[in-house]
DNA sequence: GTTATTCTTGTAATCATTACAGGTTTGTAG
DNA sequence: CTACAAACCTGTAATGATTACAAGAATAAC
């Protein structure tokens, strides 16, 4: 904990009582919520919290790099604190997000020309083990 | 073209001149775009095109197999006819976005358990050759 | 303690996408 | 050829996630 105020400082940014709120809950949640998910999830802890905020929050998060946005459906933006390298798996059925792992050196295909690359994003689409079976 | 028109009556659906307007843009044109943006490219030679039958159409082609959703920025969806295995690069400074193609059979990360992938999607972020030297 | 900066809040605006209802075209069967 | 039904297209209105904005609150610096 005392790792995420610092990094806020080093990043300008106050350890806000919201701030430390939203972050605790993509650390204990890894669900990959939504803005709204986690709005609804503090609110009653946080009566004055705002979604505006939250927002704000999240995107804070993401330009100093403590998490990454996740977009796999339109109009539906997640979040992850594992700003690990890892692919993500969507259910159709049941809309949950699934982690799934991969080597560090996982070969990915690479990029002829001159491409800067800064993120990598790689998700699958289909049924859970759940979903299939029913 | 003929087999456009085959295409469409196998999946039930009529070869309307909107929608092979819309289907021959995808295919004359590689730039992986919105709905908004095909209806700003059709709409002078088909004054009565309404938006909502482009969103239509695009669905339609997404549900027969004949064009693939490409979601990278939230609230931008673009539509692609190549649904061959290839990935996608957007430019963070002019939002264009490339195709990268690689072998057929390269390694993908494989998920354990039993999951049923339906839709796999790999794309990049970062700067194009262009605006990396801008 | 005062002043400036950063944060938070709530409301209003935005904008892509979708819902809906009515009119139009196309296919089919007599 | 005619009429009925199904599929289509259109325009407007609604939706819903996200962002803009302005004002008040908290925090840091001096």
């Amino acid at each position: 904990m005392e790792k995420l105020v610092q990094h806020f400082k080093d990043h300008n940014l106050r350890p806000s009582q919201q701030r430390m709120a939203v972050m605790k809950y993509l650390l204990d949640h890894h669900t990959h919520p939504t803005a709204e998910t986690i709005y609804a999830a503090l609110s009653p802890n946080y009566p004055t919290l705002s979604r505006t905020t939250v927002y704000q929050t999240l995107e804070k998060l993401y330009e100093t790099g403590l998490a990454q946005k996740i977009v796999i459906e339109d109009g539906e933006m997640r979040f992850d604190a594992d700003t690990s390298d890892h692919g993500h798996f969507k259910c159709v059925k049941c809309g949950e997000v699934f982690d799934f792992f991969y080597a560090q050196n996982h070969p990915f295909p690479k990029m002829g020309g001159s491409f800067e690359i800064q993120e990598k994003h790689l998700y699958y689409k289909g049924f859970c083990p759940k979903c299939k079976s029913a």
